[in-house]
DNA sequence: TTAGGTAGTCTCG
DNA sequence: CGAGACTACCTAA
């Protein structure tokens, strides 16, 4: 029962419609949104920075964002969030990898992912299972994990 | 292949 | 608050 997000900006993408919540100057939130919905043009200048970054990004894979963001969530999950922008394009990391790096359980890791709200600028998709892929967005399998599979091989890595 | 262990969060009451 | 359930998991057997 959330309330009915507010969007800065929706913008479409190689992989749909994102939706981007700004607060002040930083980015919030991404969703990724049904593509029956209008898109919606960036108005004020950081939502235009973010849009322009992703735009690079979807462009060029081998890209660093750098921009101003404010994930809101536990100690425990903002420490994990900050352990996914350590991951370097191209490479991925196990949940066990980095629950070990944060002395904690791999389903705990898995469980602060699935809360990423920065998905693709916050780099949860380079995160796999020791066996097979993991998940993405809350799901294991779906369109979600379509999404997933397109972010690693426009970064080169093949699962 | 599965059974058991694990850590963090959520949901009731 | 407290107990129990629910995970985007991992390891040993």
């Amino acid at each position: 029962m959330n309330p009915i997000p507010h969007y800065q900006a929706i913008t479409s993408s190689p992989i749909g419609l994102l939706g981007l919540i700004m607060e002040g100057d930083a980015l919030y939130s991404i969703d990724f949104l049904a593509d029956d919905v209008e898109p919606l043009a960036a108005e004020d200048r950081s939502t235009i920075q973010v849009v322009s970054q992703l735009q690079h990004y979807f462009r060029q894979a081998d890209w660093c964002f750098s921009l101003p963001l404010k994930p809101v969530g536990t100690p425990f999950q903002l420490s994990v969030w900050q352990q996914l922008q350590q991951i370097p394009v191209g490479e991925v990391r196990t949940y066990g990898e980095i629950a070990k790096v944060l002395k904690s359980g791999p389903r705990a890791v898995g469980n602060a992912c699935r809360k990423n709200p920065l998905p693709v600028i916050v780099p949860c998709h380079r995160v796999v299972a020791a066996s097979g892929p993991g998940g993405y967005a809350g799901q294991t399998q779906g369109r979600n994990m379509t999404i997933k599979g397109w972010l690693l091989a426009h970064e080169g890595v093949t699962i």
